[in-house]
DNA sequence: GACCTAAAAGACACCGGTGTCAAACGCAAG
DNA sequence: CTTGCGTTTGACACCGGTGTCTTTTAGGTC
């Protein structure tokens, strides 16, 4: 028990016990390569013995540069929120570097008085903007002008491929929809994410082209406008199920609209996947804790959080991540999940 | 647009064009007293004609402490740990105070060793322990050692009711089942967290008080074991539903099982909640998004993240969070929330 | 006007690291 | 045993703030 006055030991501490300067500890520290293999090892010794962390914000002052990066979200499924952001501390996990996470108010109209305030209090090297943050570009604008880079995190790739991480929504959503067209579907409904929403238009775009593929045309009928929640589900499910001839199968832009479109299903006694089939789009919790389990697209959101921390801050991670460039890009693709959702068109 | 080299004003500039010692500067930024209104006034005019804002890694050196404070969980729900985070941030908002969000494998057996790496580098003054991890004695003993204050919420006081924030899952568990059993109910189902979770054995305890209040007891039948996953509450929905006699009502510790059981009553054609009526907890997402929308208790888990904020760090907080006494203690408490999936015994 | 005192402001060291540049060292060649 | 040169190491200033102590200033007394 070391107790609350307990103090880390400093670099002048450790160079004490080793017998050298300061400095000389600080190049063991950073790796210098011009150290002498019997100091190197004589310091490293006393810096084991002593415990010695070097303060970080210390650091911080003398490099002129702190290590911090920062991610802003304001992702409304927070399970998406949290791989990403495990995907980052993965990422830097090895390095000096530390995580901010920080909520945006999308909504609130200081929200980027908000955000300059906390960038300009923290000075990170770095953002990582989650969707649908991502595609503000006055945020992107603000980082520019604070001199903070930025990775974008998008479902498509934006102008300056160099800031951004993206998925391929749009191919998946066609993939997926090409699977229903093969099961036999030909009334098929879609419910669409918010409008300005780069995601929600991938993703219809996707689907309208899959369609047009196939010769068929999205009936007016059968397309419900949507914001990604779960009311705006409920209420697509109530238009679209309520028709004289309902769809056989409704591709929902999201799992908690999905999850709308599956309630309203049962309450009006259509069973799920027999009469009609569903899709979400994230691969949340929901989509398995809801009966009959979703078929849905999963995101794969951890390793973008490792990838866009590599986009950031290469030169942080060098020394570490060396597999960085024989990563499989591959692993950054959209992968649709099978579950109980999806079946044949009914009798 | 500054550019990317845009560099920060520091405090001589600030000290330079108000025409007085950096010194004077620090004293107005920290709201010394010894300071005439009239150099105040002029300091503040500099510092908003060049928009400075003081480097906090220089602040935390001078001051020998950071304005950190840190996030430790490892709670399965995501978005329980967003909503905490929400209210950390709401109370800390006009303070100097940081956050460090820091997710921790319970795991690994080399989570203390992580934690600590995690303490000693970036040494916040003080961490919040959201359970489950809250509930292990080590890490609050690390935090101890280190000098890192700490809070731990939890279900239920632990002994140093000092360092604890906690709801009340006891006593409305008592009120829940009690309601369970006005409606009528006898044969009361339970499905418990996992073993060692205080959450979990509050919730248990609660459940049994509420029935021997009414004269009854759980038949062993009726108990199941659990661990807070979906998986779980499958598996305790198989035991449970393929009674000969089944339960007339399922109280689940958490939101989750509860989706399992649902699920299970779904698949065997036992309507809910004409046959059986289930009860979750946590009141995440996924209670709305099942069919039919579970009633559950909400922890009041974004005015708890407030509170462990003041209480841990409340000489920061002053100033600002005036309303910090006055605030109604009740905001702590769970409350049940009902909804679709409870209704007296049916035949 | 000289003197005293409290309030206000400044000088300077220091927090714990790093950058720069000069000094000390080691070893081979002359 | 010098000299020369590249390798190691150290001295010292500095990053941007705050603590401590001293000096200056303002205002009131006699």
């Amino acid at each position: 028990m070391t107790g609350p006055g307990a103090k880390q030991p400093t670099i002048n501490d450790v160079a004490a016990l080793a017998g050298v300067s300061k400095k000389t500890v600080s190049r063991v520290i950073n790796r210098s390569e011009f150290i002498s293999e019997k100091t190197r090892t004589a310091v490293l010794e006393a810096i084991e013995t002593l415990g010695f962390v070097p303060n970080p914000q210390a650091r911080a002052l003398a490099f002129r540069r702190n290590f911090l990066i920062a991610l802003l979200h304001d992702n409304p499924n927070a399970q998406t929120v949290l791989n990403f952001q495990q995907g980052v501390l993965d990422a830097i996990k090895d390095s000096d570097l530390a995580l901010l996470v920080r909520p945006v108010d999308r909504g609130s109209d200081q929200m980027l008085d908000d955000v300059r305030t906390f960038l300009e209090k923290q000075r990170p090297i770095g953002a990582m903007l989650l969707p649908p943050i991502s595609e503000n570009d006055d945020l992107a604008a603000l980082c520019d002008q604070l001199g903070v880079r930025y990775v974008r995190i998008g479902s498509a790739p934006l102008d300056d491929a160099q800031h951004c991480i993206s998925s391929n929504d749009h191919d998946v959503v066609v993939e997926v929809c090409r699977k229903l067209i093969a099961l036999g579907h030909r009334d098929i409904g879609f419910v669409r994410g918010p409008a300005g929403f780069r995601s929600a238009a991938e993703r219809e775009k996707g689907f309208h082209e899959a369609l047009a593929e196939a010769g068929l045309k999205l009936d007016d009928a059968y397309y419900a406008p949507g914001n990604y929640r779960y009311a705006a589900g409920v209420e697509a499910g109530e238009k679209l199920l309520s028709l004289a001839k309902p769809p056989t199968a409704i591709f929902c832009s999201n799992d908690e609209m999905a999850a709308g479109v599956m309630r309203v299903a049962h309450e009006k006694g259509i069973s799920v996947p027999g009469q009609l089939s569903i899709i979400g789009f994230d691969d949340s919790p929901t989509a398995t804790h809801i009966w009959p389990a979703l078929s849905t697209v999963r995101w794969p959101i951890r390793e973008m959080g490792v990838r866009a921390a590599q986009l950031l801050v290469p030169d942080f991670l060098g020394p570490v991540g060396k597999a960085a460039d024989e990563e499989d890009p591959a692993a950054l693709v959209s992968t649709f999940i099978e579950r109980q959702s999806v079946a044949p068109p009914g009798r």
